[in-house]
DNA sequence: TTTACTTTGTGTCATTATTACACACTCTTT
DNA sequence: AAAGAGTGTGTAATAATGACACAAAGTAAA
């Protein structure tokens, strides 16, 4: 999530089949590691990154998705906060792609990327994922702006705002946004604690 | 689904270690065969049965999770109406079993239930897909029971009926039921069509 | 044939959640 | 000092939900 846009690593295929044709990220699952540690793995190699959001999405099994054979894909997605984690690109093969510009993958990627954003369209309504993609502290305008990114809706600011009042798992830091050119805004944390204790009667939030 | 009580194909394992403890239905991929149709083949193989709804959930990829060797399981849902198509259990070691008593299944199966009957609970609040354990015509009552069932509550009667006329997708068929020691209710069908025409602006049951 | 029993079919009211919308305030920039 | 942009808050209308009661239709048993 950057400048108010949601964005996906992205990588060009180096299949002549596909001619440089943007894909995802993957790789092989090894013989004696579970899978999901594979995905984990595979995340960590591509992006040097720790300590993600990591989801299994769908597992897609066409003969015909791969033209060098048979390849099963279980697909995952993650969550990458790119401010805190510093992702560092050394190829430049690999790019960061506003997800409203994504078509023509390689492969069957086109459908994986959709089905995996569904996904995640699906889940930010159903659990506080989101957190994963803000700084530590942050407005409610950037929480606004990051749920408008990923549903790709407009929502009501005042309404949102009641909404996550409501549900009572933000914490005022007791400061303010610096070097905006208006009136700043509180900052807030996410309670994960408070947020895991009142898991139960919780029931999504809904937009 | 049978008496009120929605229920589980299970096979006992023929596995040693797993002294016939019951599992789930699985089989091996062909290398040429997609992966939807190979669910659908195996299903298809150990019931006889077709034209069923079948729905992907997750695949689990643990190295420990069969001490045959790895094994990477993708696993499916079906929803069997045992009345319309008449499964013909060959093998007297496959049963149906009530999901409320599947306990302590072998390999990882017990994980893989959960995790079916759980996405089941889930989508059956946002999808219609009830009316695939129901017989063609079907009183509310027969509806709400397989609801409950599935669901694992109960649901107050008025409301319930409140909430499937106000969806409008139930046909009246102005027959009624026979043979129940009580007033007959009126029976209805699904209206597959004017689902899909509707499907855009329907975002759920929500119970 | 009368009575008890069971389940159907329906309406209303109180409560809660959702939506739409306006205005004063604070900080920055010019 | 004024303009611009976004913050912070309240309210009223509407819609959805949940709780609840009673007459009617059929069956079964006396």
């Amino acid at each position: 999530f950057e400048e108010n846009k949601l964005k996906v690593l992205l990588i060009r295929s180096d299949m002549k089949k596909f001619q440089s044709r943007w894909s995802l990220l993957g790789d092989l699952l090894n013989p004696n590691e579970d899978l999901d540690d594979a995905a984990y793995r595979i995340l960590n190699q591509r992006t040097g990154m720790d300590d993600l959001y990591l989801e299994q999405v769908n597992t897609f099994g066409k003969v015909s998705r791969h033209p060098g054979g048979r390849v099963v894909t279980v697909a995952y997605y993650s969550l990458i906060n790119v401010l805190n984690h510093k992702l560092q690109i050394l190829d430049n093969e690999i790019h960061w792609h506003d997800v409203n510009a994504v078509t023509d993958l390689a492969f069957d990627h086109q459908d994986i990327f959709e089905t995996c954003l569904k996904r995640l369209q699906k889940r930010v309504q159903e659990h506080p994922l989101g957190f994963n993609l803000l700084p530590n502290k942050f407005s409610l305008r950037e929480l606004q702006n990051l749920y408008e990114a990923i549903l790709g809706i407009k929502l009501d600011r005042r309404n949102f705002r009641k909404k996550f009042f409501a549900m009572d798992f933000l914490v005022d830091m007791e400061e303010i946004e610096t070097n905006v050119p208006h009136r700043p805004g509180r900052l807030y944390q996410f309670d994960y604690e408070k947020y895991e204790k009142n898991k139960k009667k919780w029931s999504g939030i809904d937009f």
